[in-house]
DNA sequence: CCATTAACAGAATGGACGTTCTGTTAAATG
DNA sequence: CATTTAACAGAACGTCCATTCTGTTAATGG
């Protein structure tokens, strides 16, 4: 009865996330979105609402993407210290990539827009939570099959671990070399 | 001959400064600017030549202000291990009053503005350059006085030490708990 | 005290922004 | 095929932006 919609709204969060991505929320414009995705601006506020919406949409898009493609070998049942370290090693090749130069848009968008955005900041929040609570099970698995000191302190080594990626985030974003980005990673690691 | 000059320019900074700490580059207006420092839209575009050579100003400022406020005791000749973990310490606490939150200005610039500005990336490097070197030089005291493990990489602490500040900062300004960042901080310590 | 000069306040400018509106187009029903 | 309906492209809108311009004001030198 009616025109077909001409888009996949999951492929134009997909394009709308990198622009957010590259450029941060405050500098990406209407127009670059929709030069981005291909998408008319009518579609993307019938679909979105505002930009403001298609950015809490491309937050979550990037937990269920980036995220889980990297984080994820962390949530497996049963991941410990291996795991944790193939995904350090991970993370760093990642990182001397020219995509990787972007950082974790959970990183860039805690200290452009959180501060600012109570919907955004709790995004950010759930964000670290997710880290800091894979980390806790995966370590304590660590600690059970003896992979790490038996006297480490779980939590403190879950959030340790998640401060470190966090920096390791800016590093790369201001242009730091691998070689300051692997040192970071590889004593963090160490510690345990 | 002609009028005086009404306001302090060093003053205009340091007000500019905060507006940009606390709002980020590109959300700052003009009108924040003038508003914040008193000073007309001459006197600033007299001074500082646009909004970006303010905000280049405004990082300067920065280095030669707070940094020095807060990391010139690990640049103190003779530093070692009591100055680092005091550093450590002041910066958890100034994280837990209401203008700590506003995290690290170099970190913030680094996500938000150094891709994108040259300028601006190459004085978040020279930022992060200083760190390790302070870092590096206090490290190599703490060792010869036996404060730290014999067989540690000097290069790769140093490195470690400025990612996690980094992390830190990141951690503060999305909002986490003074529990979060004090674990950070803390295990980092005990990793020397 | 007058003339000069530079700093002042704020209006003006041109462009870019997020959002809304409008006329057009294409699919699906009868 | 005609009608209906919603998605389309892009013009329009009002606002805010960084920057420039303009007339005014206040110090100084003669």
């Amino acid at each position: 009865m009616a025109r077909n919609r001409e888009f996949d709204p999951t492929e134009a969060l997909e394009k709308a996330m990198m622009v957010f991505w590259h450029k941060g929320y405050v500098d990406t414009s209407i127009d670059d979105l929709v030069e981005a995705t291909g998408v008319s601006r009518y579609g993307l506020y019938d679909e979105f609402g505002s930009k403001r919406g298609l950015f809490l949409a491309s937050l979550d898009h990037y937990q269920n993407t980036a995220v889980n493609a990297y984080f994820g070998i962390i949530e497996r049942t049963g991941a410990a210290m291996p795991e944790i370290k193939l995904y350090f090693d991970t993370l760093l090749n990642w990182y001397a990539q020219p995509e990787g130069k972007l950082g974790c848009l959970m990183c860039n968008t805690a200290t452009e827009v959180a501060p600012h955005d109570k919907s955004v900041q709790m995004k950010v929040k759930n964000a670290l939570v997710r880290m800091t609570n894979g980390f806790t099970i995966a370590l304590a698995n660590a600690r059970n099959r003896g992979e790490v000191r038996a006297d480490l302190d779980i939590k403190q080594a879950a959030d340790f671990l998640t401060g470190t990626l966090l920096g390791a985030s800016v590093m790369v974003r201001s242009g730091a070399s691998r070689e300051m980005i692997g040192n970071t990673l590889k004593m963090s690691l160490s510690s345990l």
